[in-house]
DNA sequence: CCGGATCCGGGTTGATACTG
DNA sequence: CAGTATCAACCCGGATCCGG
């Protein structure tokens, strides 16, 4: 990309990361950890090859992005953010946060992924570093299923299934969604049918503060 | 632009705002509050009209941007943010944070704007809202004045000068700059050849807290 | 001067095909 | 699996023009 050939922090950050793709391979990154190309791919969901390969070589070079070898038998490239990179979780959830609102409407044609809720669900959360940890597994119809923890006070989303959950949640996308970013609270979504199996207080410790 | 269509918080949100200049709009119009056409393009510097233009429509129609009549004698559009473009500060401030050690090394040639980093100082300066209110007035070498105020705990940067400053900092602008985001602290400054006129207290109040 | 609209050349993106 | 190659469609940047 062009740089916008300013002398001002946003446009700086703007020239590394402002490319079209570049935010997203951050998030999942962030979500994902340590990544193959193809699971990224996946995870990106309608993203050319060529500009996956492309922006991982530019927030290569920029210090975003690192790539190591895995040792054998898996023998493949894994993707990971360096520790600049990470420091870009407090852009990705500011703007994750202020575009929660626009899915509130309807669900079009778009890609559905459960994982994509994980950030939002951490940054909803406040820290209460005391408490047992607890495990939350979350399914959204005919969807893959994501687990909620936390751990020492601090929320770790999945993909993937808990061994021993202390609650599940299922029900229509919509309203797991509602509920995991703050819009709507735990009695109302029961009540349009978002269905709690095991310890609700659990799950109300997953939970972001209302909004 | 094209949706990335991914039933995503964050991909919505760029969906949005993730298109080329659009955040650099918003930077713009946080910091000038209600602007022309004429001084987005200038404060923008670079941008082409046509998609400044472009921009400022499509801002408009998702709810960021909204444009009123001034009355006569001035007769011109003023564009501000609406309450929900207000709500894009966390994320400006954000990358702004971000990218601000990506200006460490050099001045290239790059176009220096002061009131650019009217956004860090406000970022970067913790409430205390009971003390009188200061103006402080920023002079890098060659280039337009920025004032520094601070209004009950809130830091109100703004082009332009003071009457009457408590405070004078002047100096070359890599210095300022780096004093102004929080990389050097005021002795080390001093040391290197940023001047001081008037209370060094009321300058401290004004600077970010050491990063 | 202000606030754009229009046109055009070149760079970027996106879809698909192909390769080690 | 992990990309590279190719090519059409689209977007961006710069210049020009035009009505208040």
């Amino acid at each position: 990309m062009r740089s916008y050939g300013q002398y001002c922090p946003v446009a700086k950050a703007l020239d590394v990361i402002g490319d079209r793709w570049s935010l997203l391979i951050v998030r999942e990154l962030l979500i994902r950890g340590p990544s193959r190309y193809t699971d990224l791919r996946k995870g990106l969901d309608g993203i050319a090859t060529n500009l996956l390969a492309d922006r991982l070589r530019e927030l290569e070079a920029a210090g975003v992005v690192g790539s190591a070898e895995a040792p054998p038998p898996v023998a493949t490239t894994l993707y990971s953010l360096t520790e600049r990179g990470q420091e870009l979780e407090r852009v990705v959830a500011a703007l994750g946060r202020w575009g929660a609102p626009l899915l509130a409407a309807e669900l079009p044609d778009d890609a559905y992924r459960s994982h994509r809720f994980a950030l939002a669900v951490k940054a909803g959360k406040d820290r209460s570093p005391s408490q047992r940890p607890v495990a939350v597994e979350v399914r959204v119809d005919g969807e893959e299923p994501m687990v909620v923890e936390t751990v020492g006070g601090d929320v770790k989303p999945r993909a993937g299934t808990a061994e021993h959950p202390d609650a599940v949640v299922s029900g229509p996308t919509l309203l797991i969604v509602a509920l995991l970013t703050g819009r709507l609270d735990l009695a109302t979504a029961t009540s349009r049918g978002v269905h709690v199996d095991g310890s609700r207080e659990a799950l109300t410790r997953v939970l972001p503060a209302r909004s």
